[in-house]
Parts: C-alpha cells; structure tokens; sequence
DNA sequence: TTGAATTTTCAGAAATTTCTGAAAATAATA
DNA sequence: TATTATTTTCAGAAATTTCTGAAAATTCAA
C-alpha cells in the first residue's frame, strides 16, 4: 500500500473537499484512494493508508455504500471483503448530485408546502407567505429541473453539458424573445 | 420583534438546512429572518430575535454581506444600520449558486490541472492520472455549464428551468442521435 | 476635540462532529 | 459444534466549529 506523492495530494485534497461536497474527510479520501487504485482494497489496507482506525473504516464504507459509490468485491480465497468505485465516474456524480438533491430540496420543499396551505393571520404572516411562495417556486423549479437532468440518459447529459453557452442559441429557437427584453440587449 | 409560530418554523428550518448549503446555523436563521421580515431590521434586533449574542450577528452579518445576499440600509434619524435582503429571490439563488461554484469546483480543477501536467512514473500513477484525467474533464464541463446557466438573463433562466424534461425535445433537434445510442433504446 | 452610541474583534466556552479502540456481533472454516 | 478471522458498533476522546461577551475600535454629533 503505498502511494506516490502525487496521488497522495489528491487523496488529501479530496477529503478536505469531502465536507463541501456532503461527507467528512476521512470518507473523501477514501473515496479518491478507491478511486485512483486499480485494484480493489480492503478495509485493512484503506486504514493503513489513511492512517486512519479500523472502525473509521468501517463506518466510511458504510456511508460510501449508503451512497451507493462503492461496490463490495471478492477476492477468491481470500476471506476479506474488497472495494473499489463502481466505474463510471459520470455515474458516480450522478449520485452525488441526487443525493444532494435530497438533501437540499426536498425537506425544504416539504415544510414551505404545509406552511402555504394555512391562511396568514395578519399583515405581517401575508408578507412571510409571499416571500415563501417566491421561495417555494423557485425550488420547486430548481427540483424539477435537477430531476430532468438526473433522468437523462448519459450521452444527452453530455450533449446539454458541453452545449455551454450555446444553450443561448437554443433557448431563442424555442422561445423567441422579445426585443424589449430586459437588461442586456444589444447584438443580433 | 414577535415573530409568528409559522414565521418561526421557518426561521429555524432554514438555520438547520444552512449548514447544507455552505453556512452556518445562525446565518441561515437571520437569513430567513431578513427575507421574511417587511422592514429591514437592525442588529439588535436580530441578536433578541434569535437570542444570540451580538458578536455573532455582527460575524453573521458580514459573512451574509460577503455572499452578497444582504444590504446596508440607512433609516433617517437612526444612527444603527439596517439590513434587508436584496430584492429578487432568484438573484439571492443565482449568488448562493456561484459562490457554491466557487468553493466546491475550482479549487479541485486547479489541483488536477496542476497534477496532470506532470508525466506518471509508472504503472501505477499512470492509471492514477487516466482517472484524475477523467474527473478533471467531468468538472471542467460541470464548471461550463454552471457558468453559462449563471450568465443567462434572469427571463431565459426561468425558461430553461420550467423546460425541464421538456429538454430532451430540444436536444434530439440540435443533435439527433442515431439509433445505435447506448442502452436504453425502446421506443420511437 | 470629547464622549456617547454603535460595531467589530477575538480569546476562551460551549456545542457539534469526527475518530479511536476495545468489545460485541457476524461469518467462515475445521 | 468450537475456533478463528473479519466486520460492526458505540462510549468516550479528540478535533473542529460555532457562539458568547467583554474589550477594542470605529463612527457620529456636539
């Protein structure tokens, strides 16, 4: 189990961005080093790299399997149970992505639907609910979209993707705009 | 400074998903609290809102003033400040969005382009590389593709977004698959 | 200027999250 | 079945983050 620098960097770097992205540390590094290893490893190994506890392990893969980024391997006549990512990282940011979807959405949405369904009591209340519809719209479009592109299939999502800033074009075939639209209307 | 139960269940649902979406608990809560409440409040009277210390409303104000997501105002003959939340809701999104952006993409893509300038030395770091390669090209074009959504009008925006699946019509058009596409193709 | 009102800072306290390691549970082999 | 290998659990330790409150800095007005 040793790794090169270079590979090393990355694998500290990932788990410090671990918590940005929505687990801690020690799972983002176990994550780049399944990642980056050609071969599967076991829990042992990953402690040892990481120097990290073997209960650390343990947990970390719980939470990477809850995921759904890791796979369970075996190894023939070995006893140990082995990792590695399940392979296509597009797939691996795909869930990330729905997950976080989940997580940031969707209990947000749930609350500000049943805070909408009461009538305000006074003045006060009618202008909090407006700013909730406002709020509510929006993520409930942040949602749908966030779906349609979860439900893309692989070679579309790369398509929309490296449209870039094309998109533009598109969305003008689609939807002609106004020449009185706001702001930034100079060219064409 | 009485808030409403339901003002409230708001107030404190946004500072525990705060900490999801890159802040704290209490800026979330005086977040909330800013965009809910008709007339811009000063810093007292957030600290006896929440009950928290004053120190950590100045601290919450600042790093709120930093995301860009609140403003200073002035009330004449009052010698405090006052903030508010800064009009559109969607604006706030779009700046929560990029400075997501920001923390969560390019310091990674500046790692990897750094390491992938450097030739493996061997077997293994090449196989390192390969998967760094791929992640790099997976985040760069995730990093496109939210710059591009964040310099769309707001107008376009909104149309892109209440598209959602509806998207998939407009890819076939700019680029019609052929048949042979992979897995899923059932239909049509 | 001076001084009162207001805001900011920051050391240490409190709260929260993460990690360890030994014990318990589970699984495989003999 | 008993024995050994392996994994999981979880109480408390360690690390990290957040918060408080008093002191320092700043701003404004007289």
């Amino acid at each position: 189990m040793n790794i090169s620098p270079k590979s090393q960097a990355f694998v500290l770097h990932f788990g410090e961005m671990g918590s940005r992205w929505g687990f801690n540390r020690t799972v983002g590094q176990m994550f780049a080093l399944l990642t980056i290893h050609p071969e599967p490893l076991n829990a042992d190994q990953l402690a040892e790299a990481l120097t990290i506890s073997r209960g650390n392990v343990s947990m970390g893969l719980k939470e990477l399997q809850a995921w759904r980024l890791v796979e369970r391997q075996h190894i023939p006549g070995d006893r140990k149970e082995y990792f590695t990512t399940s392979g296509d990282i597009w797939d691996l940011a795909r869930v990330v992505f729905e997950e976080r979807r989940k997580r940031e959405l969707d209990p947000t949405l749930t609350l500000l639907r049943s805070q909408l369904l009461e009538a305000p009591q006074d003045k006060q209340e009618a202008y909090a609910q407006e700013k909730m519809q406002e709020i509510y719209e929006l993520l409930e479009q942040m949602n749908a979209f966030a779906n349609s592109l979860n439900n893309l299939p692989p070679q579309q999502l790369k398509v929309l993707m490296s449209l870039g800033a094309g998109i533009t074009k598109l969305l003008d075939f689609k939807n002609p705009l106004k020449k009185s639209d706001d702001k930034k209307n100079g060219e064409e």
